[in-house]
DNA sequence: CTGAAAGCGCTTACAG
DNA sequence: CTGAAAGCGCTTACAG
């Protein structure tokens, strides 16, 4: 079997003895629809040709021609991280599903790097964006919206710039009705960074829900790091350094748990017997550690697919409305009653 | 400011006044090339026009002339995998500093997914495909043959096709000499699914190693399940299930190691006291962990990195050979000396 | 050194 | 219902 030249519309044409404008004008119209533009058996034959030739329609041509290239970029802090590999998974899953595809690339959360990955997405002529790494403030959206070019948000929220999030303000609520309820009295947060809304917003709804409890989060008990693992052991060497441990840990990512747990330990503390450890984000991880996690679940896969959603209704209609998911409390055994 | 017409070669040759094909010529080669052209103030003149307009070429129409798109497809098992979003960020670096853009897509390691996710990938004419997800028999790496569309190979290998690999029987054989040369004697393997060629090299040099120290891997001693925390789990019920503990474990993956960890646990077996356990790949977690895992460090980014220069190779010159990283043993504190 | 022309594969008014 | 033509933005022989 030799390379054959790949089949264009003209081959086709040709091989169903029909102008190339009808095979056009047929292969791009659904089953109802189609009939408009052919007779049945030429519609049939059409069809049949292009299938037996193997043909594909080539999207450079066609993005050429209607200025749409049917394509997306993904903007992550970093595809390491399993939740915003999950999110972009999100967003591939749907883009496929609507003839779209979806580039992705890493920000690590550097306005530079941001700056220039989002020009190398525009240089490829995407009809769109979803920005995964939005920070409180945001520059560069402001830039996007000067050039009009559509995008929507997902995950972490900035003004009020459409998007698909969870309720991060709820999922901190619940840790503190969760914590306070088994009879913890002096909990501590371990929160990723300032520029991050989801960060602040799990703080916020987890000193709110401590309120309704009678508990108050002074500030001393909370420190500002990361995400990840290394970021949970420094919050942990913070704290500590700070006075005394805390009796209870709510880390706002699963990693920087499993970094907690780890730095409690080497200050000899043991989850849960000497204290208490809630995660975020219910990573596959969390169910199998030695000492499974207490955490809450966000729908980043349903986040990722509706961002998407957004973007092509942004896309190709009216300017859409921002979606937000609920969280729920996955209660494992790192936390327990406490006796008073 | 209102949204302008993106400049094309048509616009920026008008107000520089010259052709554009002068201009198509002068942007597409480099600073030396560049004055055999066009005249010294002609070309510093087009550059300047270029530069104030913010002219961007568009690839589609560049596409559609050359045949080439500059695009390049990754397949890899799941994104969501900590070792493959890493391999993919070498790729799309790699890609990037070369004027590609990659496209990453799913086959969660199934024959149909996968095959439906190159066409996919085809049919956006990218020129070439990185493959994450090779099989010891695989008839999808055949089938691209056949069809002569270029690819290399990452991470796993298939027969002799070209890729960018880690030698995986030495990372095997690393691990087997530092549980030996620890007084370990009755080691079990928890290893990935057959049809993954790194899961069964890790496991020939891990039996190898073993042989040189005098030690013997018996089949019941190696159990066949995945790569993630939940296969380790699964790893440690059928290992037990089968007979006495064995002194260690060596997982072909932390995630593994992890949830082997929390299933021994679950049976009263302490790590390093009364078992020692290996991973591999040194995820970031590994040193954050309670107990701070011994494994396996192998180049992932760089492996990444590799490929995607195999492929251009591979583009515009003759098929490259395949390269071959050594990875290295990180010890840690899940292994220990053990009295005999 | 520079220009004019052809054509990559496609879609879409415009005719008939 | 179907065709012929124009043109999207680019590159590249071919002239001069």
């Amino acid at each position: 079997m030799t390379k054959r030249q790949a089949p264009t519309l003209r081959t086709v044409a040709a091989a169903a003895g029909v102008d190339v404008s009808t095979v056009s004008r047929v292969l791009n119209s659904g089953p109802p629809e189609r009939e408009r533009w052919a007779g049945p058996e030429t519609v049939e034959r059409i069809l049949r040709t292009a299938a037996e030739l193997g043909y594909r329609r080539n999207p450079h041509g066609a993005s050429l021609r209607t200025a749409r290239s049917q394509l997306v970029g993904v903007i992550v802090p970093r595809l390491q991280d399993f939740v915003l590999a999950t999110i972009f998974e999100g967003v591939d899953q749907a883009a496929a599903e609507r003839g779209y595809a979806a580039f992705v690339t890493n920000s690590l959360d550097d306005p530079a790097q941001r700056e220039a990955r989002v020009e190398q997405l525009l240089g490829r002529r995407v009809d769109g964006l979803v920005i995964c790494d939005a920070r409180t403030d945001d520059p560069l959206l402001r830039m996007l919206d000067a050039r009009t070019i559509p995008f929507v948000l997902a995950l972490r929220t900035s003004g009020d710039h459409v998007g698909a999030f969870a309720d991060e303000v709820h999922g901190g609520r619940l840790v503190a009705e969760h914590l306070a309820s088994l009879g913890y009295r002096d909990p501590a947060v371990i929160a990723g960074p300032g520029y991050a809304s989801t960060a602040n917003d799990r703080v916020d709804g987890f000193r709110e829900g401590l309120r309704a409890h009678g508990l108050t989060l002074s500030d001393d008990r909370v420190v500002r790091t990361g995400f990840d693992a290394e970021a949970g052991r420094a919050g942990v060497a913070e704290l500590l350094a700070r006075g005394p441990a805390p009796d209870s840990l709510f880390a706002t990512n699963d990693f920087a748990a499993i970094g907690a747990i780890g730095a409690l330990r080497d200050h000899g503390l043991r989850v849960p017997d000497d204290i208490g450890v809630v995660g975020y984000n219910d990573t596959p991880l969390a169910d199998s550690l030695p000492v499974p996690l207490t955490t809450i679940r966000s729908p980043m896969l349903d986040i990722g697919r509706a961002a998407f959603t957004l973007l092509e209704r942004h896309l190709t209609a009216e300017p859409p409305e921002s979606l937000t998911f609920t969280p729920t409390l996955i209660p494992r055994a790192s936390t327990k009653t406490v006796r008073r």
